[in-house]
DNA sequence: CGGTTGCACTTTTTT
DNA sequence: AGTGCAACCG
């Protein structure tokens, strides 16, 4: 099998460049997956490179599993991790290079990952201890400021040193008490992956050599939404040949403000000297309609590169900017719209997502598609492992793998409810933080020392003896076994059968986390799966419409895409009002990434009204709709009359056909319309039969 | 100690 | 509108 088959010029320029720096310009929809795939493929079938030499980096698992997939049908070896590249995001690899080497930076191989909730938690807890006012101040800042502190690489004390103002101050001294207990409980938090593994690698030059020499080819993927950190390992990993292959597109950089920095791919050419650059500009994705109203969106931006995407796709059908009444009837509309589509058959649900700026836009839309029974799938808002009863499962097993993790021990002690209350739990951590032993053993060792008394006293030495049974069975026990041995033995499945009306539900999601153990060898494996799987890895096999934000869609596509929302104050957010320029920007860069998901079709509405927080509030239609100029077919009233107009057939001018026509279809024959209703036209055939046919797709000829 | 009630706050976006 | 948490009562 030819590799360079069925590539353009210049991806397969790309794909040939096999050794020293290479810069993928890849605009949106511009086969770079397929690129990445292809050149991975030529390097191990014809340049002799072993899979275990390369390393790819992607941006979320969900791509690293699709581009394993691609890759093992196009060298034609099983997916197996054994025949495989290194495949992961950056969080992923870290956690892999730490189990392995951490121990030089007295990082123990068994550490617990901590994720947002438990961070949030853990800063909860010092701002009590240090009583501090917790009123004014809230976590979430306090978090942020220390995240932003570890993507700079600062410990608790260069954070300190420079500290002004008294938030900083307050903040320096919560990221001190932080850190010790983050230590302590042997657990790494996301920023800890990255920046603990830089420091391993700078710190040891032996172990970074070794890595240095076992990889010879790096690929990154999403380079412009690489943060300080990435970048610097990216630095310590490429060795002397520079065989360091990077994809991006400045233009869909969205996460600045988690860290992320397009200026190292604007840069990438000076940090490399000698770089190739490649430009991939034809775009395979969309129609010429939707490109050209991306693109006139884009193009208000100063800070970027210049170029210009094209298509041989032909124009397709014009951008629709829809002006509604209400959140409600937005929903209604983009429901009808899909039932319309699929029930002439021009579409299947999944050819549909709905994309927004705020998981809390979802609502209504759930609300109208629950209506008229559609089906759909969230991505995001509430993930599976976010649920209440998974995570008291998961704190259970990162307590048997972590003895040390007092977050997970904290949460679980009493749950559930086994008569340990708070006063016994603070008396009880108290007294086991004055001593070697780690939690569990000293759950064992309670039982003779006066620390607790009562039931509380009974309660936890059981709870130590179950733990540390289950953990001496963990040689011979599957995930998926130890779940099972928890849920039962802790009564667990019985305090989930609460008789409310959520009791089936909490139950069958227990089930769901024991059959999704099953895929996993070891215990560590399956809680590293769980701690940095992100809402956007779920997969979609069944036919279902995909409701997601539009940084969740980022490197998806579907053939019909409905942005919704698209208001002053919620797209671009109202945050970015009082931020700057740049972050305006990336709002913009946000919608140019939504308005490309598009094959087909792209639908842009905005309300005049919607519920905001329980109330009902007024936005005006987003400036990114101005941006698009005269791109886009507005089919909207004035928002005051929008009241009055919402019974008047939309389309009715537009599409070129009357009540009354005679027309012919290809596939049913002549007939003559009978109603109108949007792009829905039904037709009474000669043959008898009335249908309801779709006219962008039916391709009727007025007789 | 544990459950309930009421109040305050939420909403960027996520590895 | 929905959730989390603090204060109160049994």
């Amino acid at each position: 099998m030819n590799i360079l088959e069925g590539l353009n010029d210049v991806q397969r320029d790309a794909v040939k460049t096999t050794t020293g720096p290479l810069l993928i310009l890849a605009g949106a929809g511009s086969g770079k997956t397929k690129t990445l795939t292809h050149r991975i493929a030529n390097l191990i079938l014809n340049e002799g490179v072993y899979p275990n030499q390369i390393l790819a980096v992607t941006f979320t698992n969900k791509a690293a599993r699709e581009m394993r997939q691609r890759l093992a049908t196009l060298i034609g070896q099983p997916n197996d991790r054994s025949f495989m590249p290194w495949m992961g995001t950056f969080h992923g690899i870290c956690v892999r290079l730490l189990r392995v080497d951490g121990k030089a930076i007295r990082v123990p191989s068994n550490f617990v990952i901590y994720d947002e909730d438990d961070r949030k938690g853990l800063v909860k807890q010092a701002m009590k201890q240090l009583s501090l006012g917790d009123r004014e101040v809230k976590p979430a800042a306090i978090s942020s400021a220390i995240s932003s502190a570890k993507n700079a690489m600062q410990t608790p004390d260069d954070y300190d040193g420079v500290a002004v103002g008294p938030f900083q101050k307050q903040v320096a001294q919560i990221y001190h008490f932080y850190e010790a207990r983050r230590k302590e409980a042997m657990a790494l938090d996301f920023d800890d992956l990255l920046i603990e593994a830089v420091r391993l690698l700078r710190e040891n030059p032996n172990i970074r050599d070794k890595w240095r020499s076992h990889f010879t080819h790096i690929l990154i993927d999403e380079y412009q939404d690489t943060n300080a950190a990435q970048y610097h390992l990216v630095k310590l990993l490429v060795n002397k040949a520079q065989n360091i292959c990077v994809v991006g597109d400045d233009w869909q950089s969205i996460y600045s403000w988690r860290g992320a920095d397009f200026t190292n791919i604007l840069n990438f050419e000076r940090d490399f000297p000698g770089t190739k650059v490649v430009k991939l500009e034809q775009n395979y994705r969309s129609t010429g309609h939707i490109l050209e109203a991306a693109h006139a969106v884009i193009s208000k931006n100063n800070q970027r590169t210049d170029k210009k995407l094209w298509t041989d796709a032909g124009m397709g059908y014009p951008v629709q900017v829809q002006g509604v009444y209400d959140d409600a009837e937005e929903a209604r509309l983009v429901a009808e719209r899909i039932s319309a589509q699929v029930a002439i058959g021009a579409r299947r649900y999944r050819d549909f997502a709905v994309l927004y700026r705020l998981n809390s836009l979802s609502y209504s839309l759930e609300r109208a598609f629950f209506q008229a029974g559609i089906p759909y799938q969230v991505v995001g808002g509430v993930r599976f492992y976010d649920r209440k009863e998974i995570k008291d499962i998961i704190a259970y097993l990162k307590l048997i793998y972590q003895p040390n993790d007092r977050m997970s021990f904290s949460r679980i002690a009493n749950t559930p409810t086994r008569g340990v209350g708070t006063t016994s739990l603070e008396k009880f951590l108290r007294w086991q933080s004055t001593r070697s032993e780690n939690i569990v053993e000293a759950l064992l060792l309670l039982e003779d020392e006066p620390v607790v008394t009562g039931k509380a006293k009974g309660a936890l030495v059981k709870l130590g003896y179950l733990l540390k049974d289950i953990a001496s069975q963990l040689e011979t026990l599957s995930p998926s076994d130890a779940i099972e041995q928890i849920i039962t033995k802790t009564g667990y499945r019985d305090h989930v059968q609460d008789g409310t009306p959520q009791a089936e539900a909490r139950d069958e999601n227990l089930g769901v986390l024991v059959a999704d153990a099953q895929q996993f060898a070891s215990l560590s494996e399956f809680l590293e799966e769980v701690a940095l799987m992100s809402s956007a890895d779920m997969q979609v096999n069944d036919d279902m419409v995909t409701f997601m934000t539009l940084h969740a869609a980022k490197g998806l596509e579907f053939p019909v895409v409905c942005m919704i929302g698209i208001e002053e104050g919620i797209f671009p957010h109202s945050r970015v009002f009082e931020a700057g320029a740049a972050e305006l920007e990336e709002e913009r860069r946000l919608c140019y990434v939504g308005m490309t998901r598009a094959r087909e079709e792209l639908h842009l509405s905005y309300s005049y009204s919607r519920l905001q927080f329980g109330q009902r509030a007024y936005n005006e239609p987003s400036r990114f709709i101005g941006d698009m100029g005269d791109q886009v077919a507005l089919l909207s009233p004035e928002p005051q009359l929008m009241g009055a107009s919402q019974d008047e057939p939309f389309y009715s001018d537009e599409i070129g056909f009357e009540v009354g026509d005679s027309v012919r279809s290809s596939a049913f024959g002549e007939g003559t319309i009978v109603d109108i209703d949007g792009m829905a036209v039904s037709v009474n055939f000669t043959s008898g039969q009335t249908k309801k046919l779709n006219v962008e797709f039916a391709h009727l000829q007025k007789l």
